[in-house]
DNA sequence: AAAGACACCTGGGAGC
DNA sequence: TGCTCCCAGGTGTCTT
């Protein structure tokens, strides 16, 4: 389940590999994704030089001079780095092979990943309106009570929408809320900026943490099996339920919002008594 | 405009 | 052992 860390992760151990380097050829083993691979890609990509591999939200775009390659992992793909000749399984549905010899060959067995493509001066529709990268300055206490002025969401769907804040999945909602002691069902406009403060703080670490351990696993995009490294970080409240909290050892809790299971600790984090004069 | 529901898909686990 | 059922996850789109 590639969040913002594994993708990041993957963008930093695809590029050495591929960087600066010709396409030789596109593969298409399965065009549906989540939606139909475009023929574009394949008629215009080869003997294009890959420029960069960059990273918006959770989309990779592989950087060529006529445009941009756009890959979303969806919740079970990943990219792997081979070389020329391994055989394909079930659910490798695309490879870009190089002429250095280096094949990018993504797996994604429950295909609700997605390979687009935009030209140079035809942003993809998916990639506007989005929020601002949580690991940069734009990203700050402020993008958050702005945001909220006026909702009443519940504080964990807030968090997870894209046009606020991008690449805070379900796993890293549940997290950040848990360290800044929120409880998740609160209505967004209930939040003081006190613990604003404090979910920006934990969602910067928590992402910048993950990242870092993501980071000792890069060997694995070389002919390993592609795991990812960040699960291998303690989780307090996702995937906990029923089990005891680690800061006051009562029971976790699950519920669910906007369909999606939520845990938090209903000791540490507890419903703000209700204001009525809301977002000032 | 905001919020909720639903869709897409497969593998894995639970329950029978 | 083998079948069925349910769920996970990201996010665009449709409905209320």
């Amino acid at each position: 389940m590639p969040e913002l860390p594994e993708v990041e992760t993957t963008c930093r151990g695809i590029e050495p590999h591929i960087k600066g380097i010709v396409v030789r050829s596109i593969t298409v083993r399965q065009p549906q994704l989540r939606w139909l691979i475009p023929d574009q890609i394949s008629s215009s990509v080869p003997g294009q030089r890959l420029l960069e591999v960059q990273r918006r939200a959770k989309y990779i775009l592989l950087k060529f001079s006529r445009g941009d390659i756009i890959i979303h992992l969806g919740m079970s793909g990943s990219l792997r780095v081979l070389s020329t000749g391994q055989l394909p399984a079930k659910h490798d549905h695309f490879d870009i092979s190089f002429c250095n010899g280096v094949v990018l060959r993504l797996t994604d067995p429950r295909r609700f990943g997605a390979v687009l493509w935009q030209g140079v001066d035809q942003p993809h529709k998916l990639l506007q309106n989005l929020g601002p990268e949580p690991l940069t300055e734009t990203f700050t206490a402020k993008t958050f009570i702005t945001a909220a002025k006026g909702r009443k969401v519940s504080v964990k769907q807030f968090v997870m929408d894209n046009k606020v804040v991008v690449g805070v999945g379900n796993i890293y909602a549940a997290e950040a809320l848990f360290a800044a002691a929120i409880h998740p069902q609160t209505p967004v406009n209930q939040v003081s900026a006190d613990k604003f403060n404090k979910l920006v703080a934990a969602i910067k670490f928590i992402l910048a943490q993950a990242i870092e351990r993501g980071g000792t696993t890069l060997k694995d995009f070389v002919g390993g099996d592609g795991k990812p490294g960040y699960f291998a970080q303690e989780l307090q409240v996702y995937g906990r339920k029923g089990e005891s909290c680690n800061a006051c050892l009562k029971p976790l809790k699950e519920i669910r919002l906007g369909q999606r299971s939520t845990v938090y600790c209903p000791n540490c984090q507890r419903l703000p008594r209700i204001r009525k004069n809301s977002g000032k």
